[in-house]
DNA sequence: TTGAAAGCGCTAACAG
DNA sequence: CTGTTAGCGCTTTCAA
């Protein structure tokens, strides 16, 4: 068995009897048809024989195209990522493409980082799952040097850049009316970061659904705190900032609608932490529908998006834009799904009626 | 604002007015040394304006070094797994590597493609979680060929391929002493797929801490069902076949040691659609202790392994591996540790007592 | 339909 | 310390 990988195409073109060339193109689905049958075949063989297989790097050196792409996302573990990585890859491995992932932790800095290095390993493209939302230095970096680029799940002012969205405000929409048609009257919000389009879009819409469905919105009725970061521990800190600003033993409100899960189950931490008992005292409503939510206690109730088929759909847009660089800039917009689970019920008060 | 990266060495090299030979050796923390100070300077000033980025195709291909790390796991959408690869990324990313990560679904032709892909990029070396017991040809190809690999969570019966590994059997043996110690005389076992190390392993295990208890270990008292993959929907089915052996009402255990996390959720599904009641009927442990199954109803008693650290170290090992090639090869083992929650509790016969 | 030759951007001898 | 030169493996004109 031979050593290291040193065959490379002059290896394959010696054995077969034909030109490098005649092997380059007869090993390139492009160019195939250049070529008869008969030597294509020899080359074929030949190739198998010696356990070629292409260099990328000297062929993407050529091209300019690495066939790999770029994906930043916040970060890996948080669940909402795994399945639309799933679909990212899949989708792109089926067309030949290689995806880098890498992990921004939500910081601006960090991002233009990992998305200079990417250009440095010249991907084809990208798919940015982190951008903030608004003058995102690396949106505008990939905008100013016209590479390919996808949002997954943020929206940008500058519009023109292609993404793939769930409907949020139609989502949080859902999670109101359902606490609002349970007897709900007074119903908090643990809003995400401002700072990303999906904290904010959110809470907008969370302030809009109150609105449209007449329910009070003095200061006293309407309870809103805002976590830094979308993950467990700021849950808690901003949902006890909310219990802590109880006087006496009577909740301001009877009913919170979490940003997204992790925030949730920082929600449910709080809970633990002062003997409030889900759905019983409050009911509490998540978004992402992640996985596993439904076994946990109680089961969260939550706005269902399709995550794998997000990435899907953003590893297709960016091919389109890649392998037709002049086509219509397309963005998509999924519809979001109310799951209910354990975690809602009638206000205490209302506990009785019925 | 320039169009597209056509910044090349030489642009860089003829603005500082030098050779591209002296901006190559500048911009190299290997040969920078090679430069004065001055001149050094003037070429990183020329970088920085010119916005230039190295070709990573182009020196990889002079060098033969890309740079690129191929990881295989199982499937991302398994939660042990994030964590894992954020411990890769973080160490590999530190030392100038970049991570491709691929998902095999433990097939061993799917992951023969993904390594061959892989090789076809020159990745300078591989960490593979999801290799099968024995004769993998993924290891083989890489031993043939002597590329730089790291087994994670999988050891090989040949020796030799260094590996980071748990001790599994010990894990195995904390649970099982657990509900020994709770007074279960009856424990049953939801094993892993056995053509996979993990299953294998924690089976034998699993035999192994039974006897060393003096446990009974005749077919009536010692139950079994072995799942052929590691998700919920297999840790059901295997559940539930250990529950309809159960002639009449009264079940023939009352504790399951499942063999992971995943085929714990399942029995989970498997108590609900029987209404059994966890751990007032069976008490139930897992294994990886992945997130949010502190959450879960009940909170999931679980052997944990620090899944972020096996990240790390792999990379390390690997990156040792290829830093220096001659050094000696090791292997890690980290332990386990049991972490007692919700769904372990005395047997039901023992429920008055104590 | 195939061969010849040039060159992608970079690094590594070898000179000086 | 810096410049010259050759070439990594591949694709792609241009010829034949």
């Amino acid at each position: 068995m031979w050593k290291r990988d040193s065959i490379t195409i002059r290896d394959v073109a010696k054995r077969a009897g034909v030109h490098v060339s005649t092997v380059s193109r007869a090993l390139n689905p492009g160019t195939r048809q250049l070529i008869s049958d008969e030597v294509a075949a020899r080359i074929e063989e030949a190739a198998r024989d010696l356990g070629y297989s292409r260099n990328a790097l000297a062929s993407g050196l050529r091209t300019k195209r690495s066939a790999l792409i770029g994906v930043a996302i916040p970060d890996i573990t948080n669940p909402v990522f795994p399945p639309i990585l799933r679909g990212i890859e899949d989708t792109l491995g089926g067309a030949g493409y290689t995806p880098i992932i890498a992990n921004t932790d939500n910081d601006p800095e960090r991002q233009r980082l990992v998305v200079s290095r990417m250009r440095g390993r010249h991907v084809d493209g990208f798919i940015l799952a982190s951008v903030a939302r608004e003058n995102d230095p690396a949106v505008t970096e990939c905008l100013a040097n016209d590479l390919p680029v996808v949002l997954i799940n943020r929206a940008v002012d500058d519009a023109a850049v292609p993404s793939v969205v769930t409907d949020d405000a139609r989502g949080i929409r859902l999670a109101v009316e359902h606490l609002a048609g349970l007897g709900h009257r007074r119903i908090a919000h643990v809003a995400g970061p401002q700072s990303l389009s999906t904290g904010f879009v959110r809470y907008r819409a969370f302030r809009e659904s109150i609105q449209a469905l007449d329910l009070p919105t003095d200061r006293d009725h309407l309870a809103v705190a805002i976590a830094a970061r979308f993950n467990e521990a700021e849950g808690m800190r901003a949902c006890e900032d909310l219990l802590v600003s109880a006087r006496g033993s009577e909740l301001p409100f009877t009913a919170i609608v979490a940003a997204n899960d992790l925030l949730a189950l920082g929600c449910y931490d709080a809970f633990a932490r002062r003997g409030i008992c889900c759905p019983r005292d409050v009911s509490l409503t998540g978004f992402n529908d992640m996985p596993f939510v439904d076994k946990m206690n109680p089961p969260l109730t939550t706005v269902r998006i399709p995550h794998y088929e997000m990435g899907v759909q953003a590893a297709q847009l960016l091919l389109r834009q890649i392998e037709k660089p002049g086509s219509a800039r397309m963005s998509i917009t999924l519809a979001p799904e109310l799951v209910i689970r354990g975690s809602t019920a009638k206000p205490p008060s209302a506990a009785g009626v019925g």
